[in-house]
DNA sequence: AAATAATTTTAATGGTGATTAAAATAATGC
DNA sequence: GCATTATTTTAATCACCATTAAAATTATTT
């Protein structure tokens, strides 16, 4: 039924999509909290007001769960670095809107994402794509740093480490952050900044 | 030194804790490369030429060697912190100390180290433990970030998400570095002056 | 309201890999 | 070399969850 529904968008698909969509946060909220292997189908279920096995209406099996959060996870910083791109001035303002973005996602209505710990017992189709994506991103946010460079709004680094660096931060933040919202207002007011801190051309 | 062995060292406990150290390492190699669920015992000790059952000579069982693994991860950030305080100068300096040695020791002899991404499964004795101890370093770097703002070397911010900010890029570092010695050369070059670029005083 | 489709539950089943016990081998001390 | 202790293996067992099939319920359509 998944991959079986066709592309005309109607009510009931739509729902399903919906649904779909509230197991994945509820799946990365656990695997967040409670970890990969801590988390039984039943967990992610009890959140969802349902029975474990009502998920596999939604999913093949608990790979697929895992893979599907990935990709949302990677999704979401995907819409954020081409929200800041389109938006952006020159290479800094643009990092730091990327930074503003995706951390609104991944505190805000969007989130929780999910860490991504456990690529490497996905199946290596869902692995290698959910790599292609990651390696993207990562590759998308070094132009970013290169274009600063070249406009003069960012020092000279080397891109690679300082791409991992910031990212690194990025990626933690689902591992300390659970929802508190004043938390969540203070993640995004401090993070843009301390990671953008060192950038600057002077 | 654990509960059933005594306290007077002899060579066979030398050797037992060597052994098991060795295991330790061969452990954390797995679980950041393969993930945890996807690591086995087997796989552990097939990297040791061991059968599986072996493993239980030294560990319990899993959960306890996820354990050793973390606190193991632990000892190594406060080794480095210890480092740095007894060598540093002013704040900044020794931060900018403590992030080498942690890096330092992460990415060379004494590595690899497990990513912490299943403490929440741990039973919770265990799991109390770690989180004390991963409280206590976050503790001990954010004192070091009021020591260095205090002298005047660091400009003030929020330590508490300039603790999260930094430490997360570290902690995220086993993720992606897999022991390329290059690539290792790269990080310790790199990774201090980037995470502490943005913490000077001006 | 009947008929069909969508969603969820109940109640088993089953596989994987952790775990154990006993036996076998290797190391050490006398 | 003999006795003891340390280490590893072989060969089962076992438990936990993921997974499945069929039935039951709920929603949608006509």
């Amino acid at each position: 039924m998944e991959s079986a529904r066709p592309g005309t968008e109607n009510p009931v698909d739509t729902r399903f999509r919906l649904k779909r969509n509230r197991m994945l946060k509820a799946a990365a909220r656990c695997f967040n909290i409670k970890g990969y292997s801590g988390t039984s189908l039943k967990d992610v279920a009890d959140l969802l007001g349902l029975t474990d096995a009502a998920l596999y209406y939604y999913v093949r099996n608990k790979q697929e769960l895992v893979y599907l959060c990935y990709v949302r996870a990677a999704d979401v910083g995907r819409d954020a670095m081409q929200r800041a791109v389109r938006d952006g001035e020159d290479g800094l303002e643009t990092v730091r809107r990327y930074l503003r973005y995706h951390i609104e996602y991944m505190v805000g209505e969007q989130g929780p994402v999910a860490i991504m710990s456990e690529i490497p017992s996905l199946k290596p189709e869902h692995r290698d794509e959910v790599l292609e994506l990651s390696r993207k991103h990562s590759a998308a946010f070094e132009a970013l740093l290169e274009r600063g460079i070249g406009d003069g709004s960012i020092a000279p680094c080397d891109v690679r480490m300082t791409g991992n660096a910031i990212m690194g931060s990025l990626n933690w933040i689902p591992k300390w952050f659970h929802g508190d919202p004043a938390v969540a207002e203070n993640i995004l007011e401090e993070f843009p900044r301390i990671l953008s801190a060192g950038l600057a051309a002077r």
